[in-house]
RNA sequence: GCUCCGAUAGUGUAGCACGGCCAAUCAUGUCAGACUCUCACUCUGACGACUGGGGUUCAAAUCCCCAUCGGAGCACCA
């Protein structure tokens, strides 16, 4: 079969496997594509998404991919200096360095631009109706007495938007669409506004006074940076029959569009930016990279690595349902990673004294990792740390090994007095007796956060050394070395 | 109210454009066991789904209709 046929045999192959992840693409000619976050906070897991597929598309077809930063809005969706870089941060980290950065605040007068063409050619008007009058109007199918006003005296209007002649909620621009379209959510939609709150960055401050919205910004950007394939949420469904209006009084062609649906993640539920914003200047949060957040920086933190984090999203594929989903998936992705690489050390949290009759001060030698080699060197006295959850469970009369030191019997539990029994394995092998990790009295002070509680207590030393680096706190978990103050260590909890 | 969209195991996904090879893929999860000086890793096994009802057809997860459920838009937010 092989020598007869082998293309067939291949074929079958591919069948077998179907590519993982996303849908393979028909690009027709070169594929530009872009990700356009407000930078009114940092990235979070939502926007890896977007960071990611659009970037493994672009890889994958030899594309070009853009970040391009929406921030028309300086009051509502005020943006966030530092959100900038930080979105360039992330980017870069999660392996997905954008080909072009491209902000919108830095681009209004193109937007004008348009919208003057607009006006000319009779596609868009200044009305200056009530928000609700005009929606009263519009959910009857009825025209404002505004739309049917001359181009050269909309064009007067608008030169005196643009000269800050009317205030806020004054005046607006609108874009013609159909009056009477069966979906009113198309109904001749507004395209500017004006908004007198200067603008965060410096370069733009109080230089304008009409911002766009996203839908008419985008719609134009989308133009101007030749994209060819758009991808996101499927909130957004609706821009592209608006946004097709502008394209067809300008003459442009519409780039392909995909939606996914909205992402929903148990660990941490319904959070806002704003929401979170609000939390942290609070003090209820730490910062943006709070363990508890869903952020990108809290995630990488918590010593998520970008490979695993690139593979969870990717094998969300994209799909237009709703989805809801745990972590779970992402740490045992991250674990495949990190658990060969991963050092081992002992952490004893709420740790309780433990002093061993008749012991020797003994040096316990134990591997750095169980498959790879290297030995770690911890001195014991004759008593030790071990965890208040072991500490309680102990029964009198158990026998049980102090891992990679000795053997020790419990005499009594209260008063908790125990007795050095010995080192021989063979108390493990044939009695089945428990392991227990333990930690030196002169160890290093560790301190662990994690998304639900703090962890107080004492590791070895020579995790000092591993600072940002991810290790494995034995019968504890995986846990990112953050840094060290003095004698004490801060840990981010990773996963178990 | 109007307009769109979606529905495969606990979760996420493959299959659906071109109906049969699907008593349905993969991953994660849960449980059990093996291995192991970690409750990690690895290995083995088990568990577990085509929303419901009609129709078309020799044949439906796949095509059509209805119902149900879920989501989104109808902002001078993105």
């Amino acid at each position: 079969m092989n020598k007869i046929a082998p293309e067939l045999i291949a074929e079958l192959k591919e069948k077998k496997e179907p590519e993982k992840g996303l849908p393979p693409l028909e690009v027709g000619g070169a594929l530009v594509m872009r990700f356009a976050p407000n930078p009114n906070g940092p990235p979070t897991l939502g926007s890896a998404r977007g960071i990611v597929v659009n970037s493994e598309y672009t890889k994958k077809y030899k594309g070009k991919l853009i970040i391009r930063f929406d921030d028309t809005d300086p009051a509502t969706k005020r943006p966030m200096l530092e959100a900038y870089t930080w979105y360039l941060e992330d980017c870069e980290w999660l392996g997905a360095k954008p080909d072009e950065v491209v902000i919108a605040s830095d681009r209004i007068d193109k937007y004008y631009e348009v919208a003057e063409q607009l006006i000319k050619k009779g596609g868009a008007y200044v009305c200056f109706c009530e928000q609700e009058t005009f929606k009263a109007l519009k959910d009857e199918k009825k025209a404002c007495q505004h739309r049917n006003e001359k181009p050269q005296k909309n064009l007067e209007f608008w030169k005196k938007m643009l000269a800050g002649e009317y205030k806020e909620q004054e005046a607006v621009l609108r874009i013609k669409t159909d009056i009477a379209h069966k979906d009113p959510a198309i109904r001749d939609w507004v395209a500017f506004r004006i908004i007198k709150t200067p603008h965060p960055r410096p370069e733009v401050g109080g230089k304008y006074c009409v911002w766009p919205l996203l839908d008419f910004e985008g719609a134009v950007e989308d133009h101007l940076l030749g994209t060819t394939l758009i991808i996101r949420g499927k909130d957004l469904t609706d821009s592209e029959t608006r946004q097709r209006y502008v394209y067809k009084y300008m003459g442009w062609t519409y780039p392909e569009t995909m939606h996914w649906g909205r992402v929903q993640i148990h660990e941490f539920g319904k959070l806002s930016t704003s929401g979170i914003k609000k939390a942290i200047a609070e003090g209820q949060y730490s910062g943006w990279d709070d363990p508890r957040l869903p952020t990108i920086r809290a995630i990488k933190r918590r010593g998520i690595l970008p490979e695993a984090l690139r593979k969870f999203m990717l094998d969300l594929g994209l799909g237009e349902t709703d989805i809801s989903l745990s972590l779970d998936t992402l740490y045992a992705e991250n674990r495949k990673i990190i658990d060969p690489v991963a050092n081992r050390y002992f952490f004893v949290w709420d740790p309780v004294e433990l002093e061993v009759e008749g012991a020797e001060p003994k040096i316990a030698k134990a591997p750095l990792h169980p498959t790879r080699g290297g030995i770690r060197e911890i001195p014991a006295g004759t008593t030790v740390l071990i965890t208040k959850n072991d500490a309680d469970s102990l029964k009198e009369g158990e026998r049980l090994r102090l891992k990679d030191l000795y053997n020790i019997e419990v005499i009594s539990i209260s008063p908790l007095q125990v007795k050095f029994i010995g080192t021989d394995m063979d108390l493990v092998k044939k009695e089945k007796a428990r392991i227990i990790h333990w930690a030196p009295l002169d160890g290093l002070k560790v301190r662990v956060l994690s998304p639900d509680r703090e962890f107080i207590g004492m590791g070895e030393h020579g995790m000092e050394k591993e600072v940002d680096k991810v290790v494995q706190f034995e019968r504890f978990g995986f846990v990112r070395i953050d840094s060290v103050n003095g004698d004490e260590i801060v840990a981010y909890f990773t996963h178990k």
